[in-house]
DNA sequence: GCGTAATCGTTAGTGGAGCATACAATCCCG
DNA sequence: CGGGATTGTATGCTCCACTAACGATTACGC
């Protein structure tokens, strides 16, 4: 994330070729895909009134009850302002229970209510029917293939 | 992925389909790949002061001179309002020069300024930097594979 | 132990982006 | 010519990401 060797070939590209259409270029591609998952997402979601990343908390605060607030910013890839407001909204609809950890004083262990149990039990059936729509377009070795692709990405 | 410690929880969701760890789901993975893209890309254009959506409608524009703002959201999956807040900016910044077009009075013509094709230029170099690092975790081969199978996602 | 550094949560502010709605101007077609 | 569709615009809302600061707590070095 911080300073990062160019290697010759980009420099090259940069000085005597021009690069060519918007559409070569690949963080192009993941941003439209990204654009296309989260419409859909949304539209499967109308209902529920949660986006992803809401859904994202409440899936891993299940997974690991107890879990603070910086390791849930830490999974999901968000800063702590960013997963303050999230846990913020969350707690607001009483999906999420703060308490202060007993291990630790600094931080938030959070917990699921059983609101909260509830609708991430509804959110993954919609997930269920998004996941299809998104993966009805590949093999699963394709499906396989992809995600490992993506991971290399986001480490 | 950790210790899971409520078995209760997972047999409730359990019942209707079984989904299993948020890993597991395609759509995340794209978007952890997203925020990590979009993350180095802020970074390598923090001086440029553009986004991947400015880069985009500048590039796009360059492209295809006189394009109406319908036609740039078509291509870069944005509605109406959006890519009127984006070309306001871009505008404000002077990059972007709006005309009546002579064809359909309902449109503008959007032109790059002077300064815009400049910017453009210099973002195109770090658009090399930037897809450099990403192009670093694949073979051409993989490149392509994933481009493609991206595609099938946002097509 | 004690003081300093690091960590975590919190608050406040900034900015980009997406969406819905409403309205005016313009075009197209019957 | 007139009605419906298209395009741009304005307004307002929500969400997400980041920065900077602060207090509380913990961890570390001596």
């Amino acid at each position: 994330m911080g300073i990062r060797v160019v290697p010759a070939a980009a420099l090259n590209h940069a000085s005597d070729e021009k690069i060519g259409a918007l559409t070569d270029i690949v963080g192009f591609h993941i941003r439209l895909a990204h654009v296309a998952v989260y419409r859909h997402f949304t539209e499967t979601f109308s209902d529920l009134g949660l986006t992803q990343k809401q859904v994202s908390v409440l899936w891993l605060v299940d997974d690991r009850p107890g879990i603070a607030q910086i390791d849930v910013g830490q999974h999901l890839q968000m800063d702590r302002a960013t997963t303050m407001t999230i846990v913020n909204r969350l707690q607001a609809r009483e999906y999420i229970r703060r308490e202060r950890s007993e291990i630790d004083g600094r931080k938030q262990a959070l917990y699921l209510t059983d609101d909260g149990r509830m609708a991430l039990d509804k959110a993954k059936t919609c997930i269920s029917q998004h996941e299809a729509w998104l993966k009805g377009r590949f093999t699963p070795a394709e499906i396989e293939k992809l995600v490992e692709m993506l991971s290399r990405i986001h480490e």
